[in-house]
DNA sequence: ACGTCGGGGCAATACGAATTAACGATGGGA
DNA sequence: TCCCATCGTTAATTCGTATTGCCCCGACGT
């Protein structure tokens, strides 16, 4: 019964351990806490009696106690505002979180994902009563949008967080502006660079389908688009028959035409081809997202690689600056590769 | 300065809240706890008043303090024994993730991935000084193997844990069994099911390749094989060259060959092709799991399907039944469904 | 007027580990 | 012999919250 290794209801204690071995709990924390100072205060015949206890009952130190008293956890959050592992096949988040799961490793961090955040009207909240936000040192935040009020009071308060994806300055007291720390994907570079390639092959007239609003990746890619081919031609794509769309912008002359989502250029793929049309002799397409869809593995699109991976990887390293005050710029834009693909080719004179 | 919501360094607490209010801490913690019995203690102007604060500050309760007093901390925690998000494309452990994400959503408890604990030869190892396992109140075991002599700890410890796939029972006091919790596939009753259909198409010989012994998953593939075709050929596959393993089983008389894994499959059917041979009229081949790999998704393989996302529903389903001790079965195997596939047709005569 | 009852609030304590201050015992030097 | 330093250990306190028991005060009954 002494000796007996298992515990059956209650957690076992320090103050176990030393009743064991015959001392108090101060001393089985100074065993346990192998500082060069604390260490030497304990007699060698003490601090291995009290090791042979924990090694029989393999005791541990419960982290949230050690936690409650340090500032740290070693606890990294991740929140999505959507589903972390959604269940359709085509997986956007996967290399973020790869990347976020590796650098954590480094850290010797445990990631913390919220799935106990409700959700209300549509989306996760952070923000409810009893929310969990400090169970973690820092978050990552990670999703396609996020609400404004919820980014506004997190760099209020004073969060330790890192946005995936670039963000806008939020307002927080109304004179400073509230620089959302961000790793985000230079979507403007990489989409301007695609634009003065298609310049360069003699597209005069380019389209750009999407929203091009809302979302800082539109906006940023439809910028991108813009400052190299000023009088670029918007339509919106979604929820458009592909058909009336293609006819829309040929009959204003594009040659070209820069898609937000790839799925929207695999559609207009095969209205064109419908329509005796090929690509890219008579039409070139581009895609500006590295979302997949039905068909998208398919077709030879020439398209932007968003260096997602290195993107999770990299805002961990931004929440760990954060947290121990290193550095004072906590926004990085990475480059975004170019797919050369098949799709984009001069237009037919 | 009194109604600043802003807090700068310090965590704000309840007693920062009391102070405001002029109440005591105690107050701020009934007003919190909305009980029937508390809620009666505290005057409805108090209470507003007290609210009226919280509101300003923004304040949230500890959940580490919280968690500290009660036995709960509404986390589940995943270990895996490779890394949960692997770089490759191909991806095994997702659709459990995505089953255990969603289970944990409707239960309102976080994920915890331990990806703190340190590599040592090659392999995750759960128990190390300072081991966190305590951070969560069960955790979900992932992988394909897990070192016995971790398993073997788990459970003599009495952890809460739950494998996702089947295993042996490990060896805890010397008498009493111990049976490990796990929700798995019935790779065994799967296999003999593909076995009962290739018997029925005239396949007289058949052959297993793969490991067939070792992980738990192997050798109930070659049982369930072998209990429907005893005299079942076994040949290992790996590190073996298609060309070479194609004809040993050839000249064996094989007719039908079960694959562990799905690329193994796939190379022997590019073997067969090299070689003049038809698949299936010339060979049949059966592939007995889902991992995909180069090619895999151009052979419209025979195969089963492993139900992976209920897999990790279900086994975050046992956790809470082990932690709210209903039921005494923790143990359930899950029906594998089958992919016909084009690649299993009768022999030739 | 005095005892009682109950509503309303607070002090005290616990949770588990880490840390600081302090205590007793021993030994050495003056 | 006395004092002080050193060593080994312990009591007390801390983190932030939840819970138990108790106290105070006003109202009511006799």
């Amino acid at each position: 019964m002494a000796g007996a290794p298992t515990r059956q209801g209650g957690r076992i204690t320090q103050r176990d351990i030393a009743r064991r071995a015959g001392v108090s709990q101060t001393t089985v924390s100074l065993v346990l806490t192998n500082n060069s100072e604390a260490a030497s205060r304990i007699a060698p015949a003490t601090r291995e009696r009290v090791l042979q206890v924990i090694r029989e009952t393999g005791y541990v130190a419960d982290p949230l106690a050690r936690s409650l008293l340090r500032r740290r956890n070693q606890i990294l959050g991740i929140f999505t505002y959507e589903p972390v592992f959604p269940a359709g096949s085509a997986d956007f988040y996967h290399p973020f979180l790869g990347g976020i799961e590796a650098c954590a490793e480094t850290l010797g961090c445990d990631l913390l994902l919220f799935t106990s955040a409700p959700v209300t009207d549509g989306t996760r909240r952070i923000f409810h009563e009893n929310n969990r936000l400090r169970l973690a040192d820092g978050c990552v935040l990670l999703g396609r949008e996020i609400p404004r009020e919820e980014l506004t009071r997190l760099v209020r308060e004073g969060h330790a967080i890192v946005s995936v994806g670039r963000r806008d300055d939020v307002d927080t007291d109304g004179t400073t502006p509230g620089r959302v720390p961000f790793v985000g994907a230079d979507y403007a570079g990489a989409t301007s660079e695609l634009a003065r390639r298609a310049v360069a092959l003699g597209h005069r007239r380019i389209a750009y389908v999407g929203a091009g609003s809302g979302v800082e990746s539109a906006v940023d890619r439809l910028d991108g688009l813009r400052a190299v081919a000023p009088d670029t031609l918007h339509e919106r794509g979604a929820d458009r028959e592909p058909a009336e769309l293609l006819a829309a912008l040929l009959a204003a002359g594009v040659t070209a035409v820069f898609c937000e989502q790839p799925a929207v250029a695999v559609a207009l793929s095969g209205a064109a081809l419908a329509r005796g049309l090929r690509v890219p002799e008579d039409l070139s397409l581009v895609g500006l997202g590295e979302e997949d869809g039905p068909g998208t593995r398919d077709l030879p699109l020439t398209r932007l690689r968003i260096p997602r991976r290195e993107m999770g990887w990299q805002s961990v390293e931004v929440l760990t600056e954060i947290l121990h005050g290193t550095s004072d710029n906590h926004q990085r834009l990475l480059p975004c590769a170019l797919v050369p693909g098949q799709t984009l080719a001069p237009p037919r004179t």
